[in-house]
RNA sequence: UGGGGUGUCGCCAAGUGGUAAGGCCCGGGGUUUUGAUCCCCGUAUGCGCAGGUUCGAAUCCUGCCACCCCAGCCA
């Protein structure tokens, strides 16, 4: 991974507000928990971040960096050892970081605090507001009624204190096999919000946690975890997505019956959806577990890891989150927004030339062995950048997309008797088109003028259009991945479980000839470069042997547009 | 048909009673040795709908309509 030196010049919008922020401006305003703001970032560690996540990294990683003395926690929700993995504790570290964001040394577990929030159980208990319900979790979802109809009292909500305690004790030390027993919050079973018909609190797990090992056979809920852990923390905004506006009675409920000396503000904001993509974890990981995609770092994965290799830049990311908003509005973002931000970026990028789909082509009448080297610039804004000589010869690759046969009213590029300039070169005319026995085109004549070297004619006419190539004989044979939206509908979620029937089949292209010009020979992982009038390119890390260079994204292409 | 939310341009999103910001996309033009970049210009008499209050309403009130979330011992 290398650094972005592409985003050091691009310059990022000034933070803009929204409605979280507004309410944390007033809350300092009135000295509010004297005047703190500590925010968190509260990850499970199932499966990797995506940049849905990086939205509310940005946010509150965003909010502690900008208002005074502000910090922003990472926690890991680390609550169902069945789930979770080192691993991916390991992968969201590196993709916070590389997001740009500093935890400094608030980096906590929700299972640093297990001892805790099991003596808050026991206080919950002897306040008469929890007790073990021997219920199956099939009659617990009995009991609970439904959206319309009221739940039913547990057999078991009467306990005695001393027995509820004790119970909850044999609990924790492995009495009871799993799903035996629960601690229940003890609320109300007839409430319309259904978190309060005495949510489940504690649950037996006999699992090996990735961290406390096998210290615990009991395990916290999130209803009960979360709130408590934020308030451990001196959290004091606790931004999360919508679908948990329904458990806040819940949150507020745990820490005002405890009575906790901090209690955080939950607030909730609406969760980014993008267009022909993915989003749930669940989803991710089926595309990853089903070996639709080459991992969770596959260049096509909206994922922090995957959008990397891809060749996004952190800025862009962050221009990119800047730019979506923060509101409680259910939202699908435009690939476009998206691919608008990596352009911006990456427009500061070296240019260099690359032919991904060669065609060879000959120039009849330029000296036999000869080679020149004629300057390009390596950015056509920013002479600072320098310029390097690129190897000229009468044998080249040019894009097989240059050339048509019988070329359309506004084809500008080449065809039969037509002529072009190539870049940083000379003008060339096409005179002959060669083709095999089927009648694929291998190779195409040309003459060039001699008169016309670094790509100006001297009599001053002009030609349409600019054409990339690169000299046969001094080529670096490299792979170019082009990669394209994962799925061919704009929300794939709808299908439900059948999305998977929905990818793009042609979201990957493997372009396994490429010539590329000898300035590109032992480009390092991570570099990025503008394939000029092709995209952006980034050299892939995860290759070895030859150089693959993923396509991050294409140039915006009006031609592309005439053309339909 | 219980509860909780949300409706401003194709997609986002400002707007907090004083007469609809901005971005992306799109369209038109200019510069250009990348059909790139860059630069101009254009795009809601209208804010889910219908009433009402007010000198004045996207903002306040009333009633509808549409969409999203919730019945894991997941988070």
């Amino acid at each position: 991974m290398t650094d972005d030196r592409t985003s050091e010049q691009a310059s990022e919008s000034p933070q803009a507000s929204n409605f979280i922020r507004q309410i944390i401006d007033a809350d300092v305003a009135a000295g509010k928990n004297g005047g703190k703001v500590v925010t968190r970032f509260p990850p499970e560690p199932n499966g990797y971040l995506h940049i849905g996540h990086a939205k509310s990294i940005c946010l509150n990683f965003g909010i502690a960096r900008d208002y005074d003395g502000a910090v922003c926690h990472l926690r890991f929700d680390d609550t169902n050892p069945t789930k979770e993995d080192l691993e991916f504790v390991e992968a969201i570290k590196t993709d916070v970081a590389w997001l740009g964001f500093d935890w400094q040394q608030n980096l906590f577990h929700s299972s640093d605090y297990f001892e805790q929030i099991y003596q808050f159980a026991i206080k919950l208990i002897e306040l008469g507001k929890a007790y073990v319900c021997d219920l199956s979790a099939e009659e617990v979802r009995e009991y609970r009624g439904t959206l319309t109809e009221p739940g039913r009292n547990s057999p078991w909500r009467d306990r005695s204190v001393e027995e509820n305690l004790d119970l909850l004790e044999r609990m924790r030390s492995g009495e009871f096999a799993d799903g035996s027993r629960l601690l229940r919050a003890k609320i109300d079973m007839a409430s319309p919000n259904i978190n309060m018909r005495d949510p489940a609190l504690y649950r037996v797990k006999h699992a090996t946690h990735p961290i406390t090992g096998d210290a615990w056979c009991i395990y916290p809920m999130y209803d009960f975890s979360h709130c408590l852990s934020d308030a451990i923390e001196g959290v004091t905004h606790s931004l999360c997505t919508l679908e948990f506006e329904d458990h806040r009675p819940l949150y507020d409920w745990v820490l005002d019956t405890l009575n906790t000396e901090h209690h955080p503000q939950q607030i909730e904001f609406s969760r980014l959806n993008l267009d022909y993509t993915v989003m749930s974890k669940r989803k991710l990981q089926t595309l990853v577990a089903e070996q639709k995609v080459s991992g969770w770092d596959d260049p096509r994965m909206p994922t922090i890891s995957g959008l990397r290799r891809r060749g996004y830049t952190a800025a862009a990311i962050r221009e990119f989150c800047q730019r979506i908003g923060v509101t409680r509005h259910d939202n699908v973002i435009e690939m476009g927004v998206l691919e608008s931000c990596i352009r911006e970026d990456l427009e500061a990028a070296p240019r260099v030339l690359g032919v991904i789909n060669p065609l060879k082509l000959l120039i009849t009448n330029y000296p036999a062995e000869q080679v020149e080297y004629l300057t390009a610039q390596n950015h056509p804004q920013y002479p600072e950048m320098g310029s390097r000589e690129l190897p000229f010869s009468g044998e080249l690759w040019v894009e097989r997309d240059d050339f048509m046969e019988e070329p359309p009213k506004k084809f500008f590029r080449l065809g039969p008797g037509r002529e072009v300039r190539l870049r940083y070169g000379y003008y060339i005319t096409c005179t002959d088109v060669i083709k095999d026995a089927d009648g694929e085109i291998t190779e195409i004549h040309c003459t060039y003028d001699p008169a016309t070297r670094g790509g100006s004619s001297p009599d001053g006419r002009k030609v349409k259009g600019t054409i990339h190539w690169v000299s046969v004989a001094h080529a670096v044979d490299a792979e170019v991945r082009l990669y394209d939206r994962l799925f061919s509908e704009p929300n794939p979620a709808a299908a439900g479980d059948d999305f998977l029937q929905l990818l793009n089949p042609d979201s990957l292209q493997v372009m396994a000839n490429a010539k590329l010009e000898p300035s590109l020979a032992g480009a390092e992982a991570g570099t990025r470069y503008q394939f000029e009038r092709l995209g952006y390119f980034c050299v892939d890390g995860e290759a070895d042997g030859q150089a693959v260079f993923n396509r991050t994204v294409t140039l915006r292409d009006s031609w592309a547009k005439i053309k339909r």
